[in-house]
DNA sequence: CACACTTTGTGAAAGCCTTCACAAGCGCGT
DNA sequence: ACGCGCTTGTGAAGGCTTTCACAAAGTGTG
């Protein structure tokens, strides 16, 4: 039942992945004031396959009716609960450059849940600036923050260059979660999680598609 | 030989995903004067295994020399021409909220091969602004921008309720790739590839394991 | 020149994830 | 109360991806 890409409570990674579209596409039809919805009309919405959905959602436990569909607000809390987004999560950026400010200045971060507690930086320069409200803090204050105010996430917006060593602080610390937007691997204990944001990548690999595309169309242009 | 997780040129979509990574890895390695690196070492520091490293690399052809490795510049120049970013490609960002304002002024879009060359909105009283040195131009522009600069990328940074709209408009104008910033599962016609960055969706997903985690250290307290 | 050492390229095997297909179960109308 | 229609939950099948393991091939040395 339990595999290696299993996580610790036996729901797969990529169903994890995949539960925040699910809690976004409920969001929106309980506000329009549906009440209830079925696997088909769900998984529309998430843009997967209804058998996807089911399966997915049978690995949080059977909160379905069967011949009627899901309650809306029934799933939005068993979705809720399991991702844990019951509680408050405090974040911290790390590293206040361009990137840094940008996130810290994004509304985006204030999803339901996620508060930007803190921002540090390593430049003494830097430390003590006032940014979106914040002022910035030194690197060292890093263990107060977990410990006084629950910090269980950290987002590395630093360059690549001091991209590890932010880690490293931030899992000393007792973060155990990562969010990476440096354009480097990190190298982190076992029971840390990284996940990585890269706009290079990404549009690396737009290129490739769009590369491929102008090929196959001058190809045809030429066998036709 | 081909199936349909495939790209055109029979690479599949995973592989395809990790080759900026390899390049990444390459390019630094380069900088530090490596000439020649094997799979084993370029697998770790891209964070991968040496195998699938290796299952990638064949899918471009056989560049390595087995008992040496792989030249790095020779390398670095068959990545880079599968991705096709031996040309340049225009990008251009709707939506100038505060998202795409700072997607604009973030340095991260000008990596080699990559340039911003235009800033569009919807908003009549945003467009003609001036952004990161751009002026916003208005959406009806599209078009002209696809003719005339070869615009072949876009980049969603609208709020959700605009982004299909804005996706539409794209597609209509002869755009194939598109990075969708936007929390919205977007529609489009067979051939046109979207790729979808969200921060909530990511802060959630590390929520999940923070809060696994949290249970799991509770119920070893517990337990002995 | 032959041999030993190293590392690639690749079939085959194993493991995940997705899709399929259908039995089980629920509500509703009669 | 009973049957009909609809939708979930889930084994089984199929398809991808990753890992394994080794033959093929190149370098350097005596």
């Amino acid at each position: 039942m339990s595999s290696l890409h299993d996580t610790p409570r036996g729901i797969p990674e990529v169903t994890v992945a995949r539960l925040p579209g699910y809690l976004r596409a409920l969001t929106t039809l309980a506000d329009a004031g549906q009440e209830s919805v079925s696997s088909e009309s769900l998984a529309a919405t998430s843009g997967v396959s209804p058998s996807m959905l089911r399966k997915d959602l049978s690995h949080l436990g059977s909160y379905g009716v069967r011949g009627v569909g899901y309650e809306t607000s029934r799933l939005i809390a068993e979705i809720s609960a399991a991702l844990g987004l019951t509680r408050d999560w405090p974040v911290a950026i790390v590293g206040m450059g361009n990137l840094g400010r940008a996130l810290a200045a994004y509304q985006g971060f204030a999803v339901r849940g996620f508060q930007v507690i803190a921002l540090l930086d390593g430049d003494a320069e830097v430390v003590g600036t006032r940014i979106a409200g914040l002022d910035v803090q030194p690197m060292a204050d890093l263990p107060a923050l977990v410990t006084r105010s629950g910090l269980a996430i950290g987002v590395i917006a630093t360059p690549p260059s001091a991209a590890q060593q932010c880690c490293d602080a931030l899992v000393a610390a007792g973060v155990r979660s990562i969010l990476n937007f440096a354009p480097t691997v990190l190298a982190v204990p076992p029971g840390v999680i990284v996940r990585k944001v890269d706009l290079a990548t990404e549009l690396q690999i737009l290129a490739f598609h769009s590369h491929a595309q102008a090929h196959a169309a001058h190809a045809e242009v030429k066998g036709a």
